[in-house]
DNA sequence: CCTTTGCAAGTTAACGATGACTAACGTACT
DNA sequence: AGTACGTTAGTCATCGTTAACTTGCAAAGG
């Protein structure tokens, strides 16, 4: 279990990211972001290893439920999908953190253990979409001359492409107003014909 | 104009990147790939930035007549969009430097100015994309209740994902072989109904 | 009730690696 | 003679990490 303090200093990670890009979260600036010496950092946790796993973990655990939810809704169907979209991309907007996080394979590259978590955590979240569409197609109200899998590919991709995009741009538009297009034209070309 | 020697600087820094990872892209380590000292490589670049934004150069060089030979179709057609899918997922799969370079932002992300290339390059790419399926829209096979943006959107953000997965998983699967059941789903969700 | 013990959590001050980059010098070819 | 291109040997900053010491508090023992 997170103790008060290591919940701090992840917390304090992922603002510091946000704000400063991911060159810039170091054990350094993490333990003066909340007022403490470098060292004291240690005492939370064994390795910076293990403060990014927390990290991983710690957004895993507020994306989720959303993927979640548009799964466990009785009656699946697109307007639950818009709804999942409009949510993500507002979470995603006002948590930068997590664009830079979940969209920046490279920063968790380099340890061989942190990728495969973060695989993992890519895999879930797509197979939550996969199983959305397998239901929708169940439905009757979604197309079935594709797979679910590859719909699930497809929205997944989209959003991902959109916020790299709006990232690179250093986050000046709104990304909560990208949402409906996408969710549309993606209802467009998904529903029955 | 490109000496033969930043030529061979660059290509040993791609080929290093893709071997290695990005966060072994340092001077001491292209030095060394060619078998000179890190402080020869400052009589070829100025500075690191300098041998980065040539890397980017040389990538889009060979990128971008992919999707200029896309685009110069004389009659657009989703066959030509195929075929585009299996030589840039090709290609990818054979430059992993590629992956790395082009989906990891965070590298460039550190220098406003790579940031602001690196975008300029993806806008590019896109917007070729955005042409085609324009003109593919007005040769009526391609359905034009969808913008032709919205559209090239998907389809760049299909690849993009699909190379992240296969990257994150250390390469091992085939790329290439990804390419076809994307066009044939993309052709299937585009044409018209 | 006071004292002692022990531990959690902080400090300062380093260590060794490694990063980008540079100054001074050598050499070979035009 | 000069220039293009290489070298060695550094500078300086910053990284993750650790050792040694200090402090505050809570439980245990007499």
């Amino acid at each position: 279990m997170l103790t008060q303090r290591q919940l701090e200093l992840i917390e304090a990670a992922i603002k510091l990211t946000a704000t400063e890009g991911i060159q810039k979260l170091t054990i350094r600036n993490v333990a003066s972001a909340i007022g403490v010496s470098e060292a004291a950092v240690y005492r939370h946790f064994e390795s910076k290893h293990e403060l990014l796993k927390a990290i991983l973990d710690h957004l895993n655990a507020i994306l989720s439920p959303h993927f979640t939810t548009l799964l466990n809704n009785e009656v699946p169907s697109f307007e639950a999908l818009h709804t999942f979209l409009a949510e993500l991309f507002t979470l995603l907007e006002h948590n930068t953190a997590f664009t830079l996080m979940l969209f920046a394979e490279e920063t968790f590259n380099v340890d061989p253990q942190l990728r495969g978590d973060l695989l993992t955590l890519m895999e879930g979240n797509l197979s939550h979409l996969v199983l959305f569409f397998q239901k929708l197609i169940e439905s009757g109200s979604c197309r079935s001359d594709i797979e679910a899998r590859q719909l699930a590919v497809i929205t997944f991709g989209s959003i991902r492409l959109t916020v790299s995009r709006w990232h690179l741009q250093g986050a000046q538009t709104s990304l909560t107003n990208q949402a409906a297009p996408i969710a549309n034209s993606l209802i467009t070309l998904f529903r029955v014909p």
